[in-house]
DNA sequence: TTGAAAAATGTTATTTTATAAAATAATTAG
DNA sequence: CTAATTATTTTATAAAATAACATTTTTCAA
């Protein structure tokens, strides 16, 4: 018996959603074949791709991971702060950036399809509590 | 007879600069064992990571690509702008963000070490001609 | 209905990207 | 010098991603 797209969707965005950190493919590849052994690869990537594009999970390009989306699934720029330490990742909302980052761009008149905001450092619990 | 880091590495920009596009660490390997057939890839990872530490090259994270740096290799905040298309890349300084970057995640205290900012979309030249 | 075409999903195998661990060479401090 | 340290190379493998093909499901015209 298979299983629908949309099925799958909410099969890992429930395995994403149960781990606070952010998981990669390979991780969450795992956490599925506990229930169904034969899942492979490319059904978690296809799934993970549909994922992205609803905007219901973000990809995490720096550290090669994905995270559920916690804004609105709508938002076009998401900025993930992702902390070095612990492997918290942080989601805002950069739609306030644009207007900036066109400005940066305008002289060469690009068609922005896709913004890729990351930010790597420290979290607040981290610099508090060094030993981590 | 084996070569010292700094030549290493500016055999690897000399590489990046002379091919306008951006390159994946396998393709500048490549070009080094023309010269130098002996040559691994933890060689080429190891130049790459002092490369973009100094700032004199940048990893593209959502191609997996790198660039030899155009602007001023001091600047903390390079935005990377990449055309789908042909594969061009632009580089802008995008320090001017930072104010309104850390305002966003200011609540969370987060100590900021690596800014990334990459656009995808299309340039100028291949919207004007599409065929590419 | 039904069965041919299209779409979605699954499978196998491989490619691409990246790094761990061991080996070797160079450098430096005593 | 030469032992200890550091840097670099080499070998081997791990991790991430996808190509190509196979199968199943759905759709929909006849």
């Amino acid at each position: 018996m298979r299983k629908k797209a949309a099925e799958r969707q909410s099969d890992i965005l429930d395995v994403l959603r149960a781990c606070e950190k952010p998981m990669t493919a390979y991780k969450i590849l795992e956490k599925l074949q506990v229930d169904e052994p034969d899942i492979a690869p490319p059904t978690v990537y296809r799934t993970l791709l549909a994922l992205t594009e609803q905007g219901r999970a973000h990809r995490l390009e720096s550290i090669k991971a994905f995270v559920s989306c916690t804004c609105d699934h709508a938002q076009s720029v998401p900025v993930l702060v992702i902390c070095e330490d612990c492997g918290a990742v942080d989601e805002h909302d950069g739609s306030g950036l644009l207007p900036k980052l066109s400005a940066l761009i305008s002289s060469t008149t690009f068609r922005a399809k896709r913004h890729i905001l990351e930010i790597q450092g420290q979290c607040s619990a981290c610099l508090t509590n060094p030993v981590n």
